[in-house]
DNA sequence: AAGTGGACCTGCTAGC
DNA sequence: TGCTAGCAGGTCCACT
């Protein structure tokens, strides 16, 4: 589910609330993805910092002791703050503080929550090394797109993916940032022109910008910590839409696999 | 080094 | 109505 907008607009709506909390206690459900590295009672007594984001990742920074939780969502997480209160049986996570609880549902498991020392030693060095650049960093250009894929011959959606060059496109956003940009989601990234890297980073830009604005996109169970869902998916011109007449040029939408990915565009509208 | 495919885990839905 | 296959928002790791 959560791609960056959803990401940013779950760490948006809890990051002020637990600025500055104790932590008064930490459950745990079934193992994610990786064990948390900390003992829990290390924890208690620690005081909250302000939550950032890189990428599609969280960082809960703390003091006392000094370092942080790095979270990640996963394919099927969302964070709700409320009452301390039991588990439920898709709830792996708790950080239960002076301020309210904080608690991950993941039913899918492939979420994380990790302990670290610091965002510049590992684990959580290693975890975001070798990430792109942030899609609305300034420094980000067409040209520094371009070099980050003149050598890759892999194609330009499964790079987006990986967050080569630039983070925070997944499966939709990706598909939706290509429609705009005209590029055809096989096209191998080397054959992308300093230009139309442009264009793709500024589609880039404004569909997770209008995803941002619209509180991201709910397909089965995405909210944010007070349970408001998004409303994104609506506005796709694209995405899980085969068949359905492109909102550019009314070819019908294809659905073609890619890297075990569903991919969806339009043959017309995106070239090579 | 770059590219590919499998792995992790659970739930929902379309189709028989 | 009930079962099954296929699919789902991510990313790491092992292998060629």
């Amino acid at each position: 589910m959560p791609e960056l907008p959803e990401v940013e607009i779950t760490r948006r709506s809890f990051a002020e609330a637990l600025d500055g909390a104790t932590v008064t206690g930490v459950q745990l459900g079934k193992p994610l993805r990786w064990p948390l590295g900390v003992p829990i009672a290390s924890l208690v007594g620690a005081t909250v910092g302000l939550a950032t984001r890189r990428a599609k990742y969280l960082w809960l920074p703390m003091s006392g002791p000094d370092g942080g939780l790095l979270l990640h969502l996963g394919m099927s997480g969302s964070l709700a703050l409320g009452e301390e209160r039991m588990l439920g049986p898709h709830q792996h996570f708790a950080l239960h503080t002076s301020r309210g609880s904080l608690v991950l549902t993941d039913p899918r498991r492939f979420g994380a929550v990790v302990w670290s020392a610091g965002l510049a030693v590992d684990p959580a060095r290693k975890l975001l090394a070798g990430l792109g650049a942030e899609p609305f960093d300034p420094a980000l250009t067409g040209a520094t797109l371009r070099a980050a894929w003149r050598k890759r011959r892999t194609p330009i959606k499964q790079l987006l993916l990986a967050g080569e060059g630039v983070v925070g496109a997944g499966n939709i956003y990706a598909c939706e940032a290509l429609w705009r940009a005209g590029i055809r989601p096989s096209t191998p990234g080397a054959r992308l022109s300093e230009a139309r890297c442009e264009r793709l980073r500024l589609a880039v830009r404004e569909v997770l910008g209008q995803a941002l604005a619209l509180g991201g996109s709910t397909l089965r169970d995405f909210s944010d910590a007070h349970g408001v869902a998004g409303a994104y998916q609506t506005q796709a011109a694209v995405y899980d839409r085969e068949g359905q007449p492109c909102p550019r040029c009314a070819a019908p939408i294809q659905r073609v696999v890619q890297a075990a990915r569903s991919t969806y565009f339009c043959a017309r509208c995106q070239r090579p």
